[in-house]
DNA sequence: GTGGTCTAGACCACA
DNA sequence: GTGGTCTAGACCACA
């Protein structure tokens, strides 16, 4: 469901809140759903309960996921969630497209490398 | 000529080599230009000189730019180091777009993003 | 009669006990009615009936009830309970308003919060 | 500065966040002053760095402080972080007034309450 | 069993 | 020195 690459620079907890975003952007997990538990993706990943529980909290800060203590984390069905998270991605890329520029791209080039990328699964680690 | 953002959780060394870096690809510094000792950068950013020639001595790494002992730094005219750096900004857009799609964000709408984004806003945040 | 948020913070057992009690400081449940069974309320909210059991349990221990084996729980009439919950009733308000006031706000906009309050919305978030 | 209840059931670190937001709403801590480090904070408070370090986090999280590796951690100037604040304190008042008049408590005993509370510096425990 | 809090302590990047 | 990340493990309330 969701891969850790332990090599990153990426804080584990961020991939974990990063992963869960994307299942639920993408629809793959729909309110409701309920998340592994604490410590069954803990044990599952590898890695250790309390990276997860604050992978969680900051999921649950963020208006993506609801805790129930005692039953487990469930999707949350808050769309305003949903808008601020597409809003920041949008910011992101904006500020992609200002570094690439500042770097001498120019325009038909990084369309060029939109549509490839897009279309194509281009993997770069 | 470059501004630091103290509150930014980019490390002030890599703001620096991106600030030259950028000068460089943009044509506004040109081989064997001077850059500002050391010292003078620190105390006109004030910071720590430390900071300043660590991000010296990553640019040096990089071909970015060469030291003279006793004369100072200048700008590299090493070709090779501008197209590696336009790869790696490639690639960080590549990673942007990927990011961008698996939050639900498509391809009309990205593309619509770049060209308002590339022709319109200069504004940095 | 009762509902319950599931997604709150607040235990559930809390959310029925301040349920029941509020029922009779206002007066709608009256001494001696009847509760609803343990197993009845808990397959209606759709909980433990664990947790119904430790509502009552604390209700009963608060005066508030009182249980006659065998045939079930009942409003009790012993009116210094309802004394002390009233008191404690008072003591969350002026906690709420020395939390109000640290935070910077004032005398005439809690006075004007309090009255809207109380006269318009009944509604519960 | 801030004193912390260790047999309070509230978390030790939402105590200080409370305690900093408290300072910064009241203006006794202004923009850009710097907060206790992580480890002088902990060791003057006898409780682990790490309790202190998530209120730092949340904190900034919440826009109330930023922090900067190797330097410190500030209080921010950012003024909507404040007005969300002010607002998540008058929605606390507002449901202390909901459940107080559920409780059976009458419009003028509040007032009354309220006003003396304010003014008077009735601590509760 | 499930999430939430906290301690103790290590290691890292950064300044 | 300073904040940030992570592990290991304990204890608690709740269901």
């Amino acid at each position: 469901m969701i891969t850790i690459d332990y090599k990153s620079r990426v804080p584990i907890y961020d991939q974990i809140t990063a992963g869960f975003i994307r299942l639920k952007t993408l629809g793959i997990l729909k309110p409701h759903d309920k998340l592994p538990s604490v410590r069954s993706m803990a044990s599952s990943l590898g890695i250790n309960p309390n990276t997860v529980q604050k992978a969680y909290a900051i999921l649950e800060a963020d208006g993506v996921i609801y805790s129930v203590s005692g039953k487990g984390s469930f999707i949350s069905d808050d769309d305003s969630a949903d808008a601020a998270i597409k809003e920041a991605a949008k910011s992101d890329f904006k500020m992609a497209i200002e570094a690439a520029k500042s770097m001498g791209l120019g325009l038909e080039e990084l369309k060029t490398l939109l549509e490839n990328t897009f279309k194509g699964g281009d993997k770069n680690d």
